[in-house]
DNA sequence: ATGCTAATGATAACGCGTTTTCATTTTCGA
DNA sequence: TCGAAAATGAAAACGCGTTATCATTAGCAT
């Protein structure tokens, strides 16, 4: 039976005020506002029930460890700033993708990223906290 | 001093003739076919090295552990075969991405990765060999 | 052909994100 | 309020791709 623990509702209302897919490190960081205590275990054995519950989705990125994010939202991507490491969510999509798709090759999906700069680090010519 | 081995013939062998990113185990059981004894050691060696010396460049992608391709050419994409796993150039590109950055951000590139399956995999029902 | 030394193969070790272990704490139905 | 069982924290262990170790092999200048 599942048991309501603060540290519980501090790991989901991360997710909920973020607004952006966050990293099990950014997830801890959060919580640890409400419970000082928490400790990583606690913050990957969360993702990973949530994820089995269908509450939340792993967002994949090249070359990174993943993040997660509040699942059953539309279709979207992402931008990843490479200062401060943040994933911002970007809506909307191109439907050109299919004319790229070699001959005789099924599209199934695709994932987009795009990369740079976000607005609270490019004024700064350091990571934003 | 640099040496000429038939190990990395063999490995530089693999990309010249593939046309497509390999994984590190795919390049061993390419190499393998002209040095049988060959090891997975010696396949990590030489594509850091060739990756030092700017003759490969790594090829990130979400989820996986990275493949490699020979440096220089032009801007693409790849398809990746979620059946076989293999990792497919997509030439050509879409310039619209800029048009779906968020207002104050700087792009600065983008990952595009188009999935599905290849033609190679479609007849069948198993992966192509 | 010879000798120096880079390269190799086998294997152990590494890095790091993630999961497990286990003693302790906490939730919640009775 | 009690007690069973889920949840937690700390730390060890894990998985797996990758790198280092080291004795041996082999390329190449002489």
């Amino acid at each position: 039976m599942r048991r309501d623990t603060s540290q519980r509702r501090a790991i989901l209302g991360a997710f909920e005020k973020a607004a952006r897919p966050l990293s099990p490190q950014e997830v801890l960081q959060s919580a640890q506002c409400h419970v000082p205590a928490i400790g990583m275990a606690t913050v990957y054995r969360n993702i990973k029930r949530l994820i089995e519950e269908a509450v939340l989705e792993a967002v994949q990125l090249p070359g990174e460890p993943p993040r997660y994010e509040l699942a059953g939202k539309h279709h979207h991507h992402h931008f990843h700033c490479r200062v401060c490491g943040r994933l911002y969510e970007v809506d909307g999509c191109l439907a050109a993708f299919r004319k790229l798709t070699p001959k005789g090759f099924k599209l199934e999906g695709h994932d987009l990223l795009l990369f740079g700069q976000c607005a609270r680090c490019i004024p700064r010519k350091r990571p934003a906290k």
